[in-house]
DNA sequence: CGACCTGTTGATTCTGCTCAATCAACGTGG
DNA sequence: CCACGTTGATTGAGCAGAATCAACAGGTCG
């Protein structure tokens, strides 16, 4: 297990694939760049979580630590299940990047920050307080939008009573349903 | 090998998930829907492409034919390789996945369409004449904006004579580069 | 204390959507 | 054979949502 501080680089674009990575603590996000600089972040991983899994020899995006993160590397086995357990992984990852689909290409702004409160909310597997590891630039470039757009989202949100921004990195919901209608 | 005609369903959204599918000839579009009714397109499968694979036990989207299609139900043998194969495919598809995730979160009307022209002249192993066997409104719905703008931004593409619109399901590209260029 | 970074808010612009009209291609029935 | 209805594509006008540009506040760290 290895620690990386804020902002470090896990893997590179470009950089050699193989290893599978688990997420002990902490958050990591997987960005892919247009050559103009663009970023869309394709994912957060969670503690508990495993990604680097990518088709070919070469990463197609890269990982970087959000906050301080530990990260275990994970060796793959010639193990013949290895295979099957790989195959989980990858559905399980292309299920959640499919939804995501349809949250870039046919969702409002309102209704992209409220999908993604709640899904933090379900996997924070909490029904109130929602911690916020990544910041504003973070959020929009997984959003598809810019972070001045997620900052008035949220304030019409809270404007709305429907969640309650205890700082900059704690969110609270008072209305989950109210969030669900939305999203 | 099955024929399904023009908008056929080849499964559907809440279906008992397991077989994949082989295109033998046609086109299939993925789709996923909003409880509103407002739809994304999460990719077009050409002759020689597999598709209907997912995790858990049920179709999270549904399949139908673009135009006539014939399709082969390749049934899942319990061989060790399988899992490997199975793995391929899911990668493969991943990989494609998370560009269009790019596509519909940082690009702009006329980036989409040009890279999904690139994409088709690609696929189709031209380098002139792409064929477009779906209709505006799927690949509207594909990079996530609305028929009329997919319209337009050909129109505007024609007037820079980057390309030629021979028929509306054919179209010639004339500057493969300014393509490029603008995608 | 000052410099910097993140986040919020305001003013303005602009891209793409909505609503609507028009047109071409096609099929049907008189 | 032609009038009619239907469907898909194109085009136009006006509008709305989100981006851009800009100012400012609070917090952190040297």
């Amino acid at each position: 297990v290895s620690f990386y501080p804020v902002n470090a680089t896990i893997y590179a674009q470009g950089d050699e694939a193989g290893p599978l990575y688990l997420v002990e603590f902490g958050t990591v996000r997987i960005c892919q760049l247009t050559p103009d600089g663009r970023r869309q972040i394709t994912g957060f991983c969670y503690a508990g979580e495993v990604f680097g899994l990518e088709a070919g020899d070469e990463h197609g995006s890269y990982a970087e630590s959000v906050d301080g993160a530990g990260i275990r590397v994970l060796r793959p086995a010639g193990d013949s299940n290895f295979a099957r357990r790989l195959l989980n992984v990858a559905l399980r990852r292309l299920t959640r990047v499919q939804s995501h689909l349809m949250l870039l290409g046919r969702m409002s702004a309102n209704e992209r920050v409220a999908s993604f409160l709640l899904d933090l909310l379900d996997r924070q597997a909490s029904d109130r307080t929602i911690n916020l590891p990544m910041q504003r630039n973070d959020v929009a470039d997984y959003l598809g939008m810019t972070f001045e757009t997620v900052s008035r989202v949220l304030r019409v949100l809270k404007d709305r009573a429907i969640i309650q921004v205890v700082s900059a990195e704690r969110i609270d919901v008072l209305d989950a349903d109210a969030l669900s209608e939305l999203a």
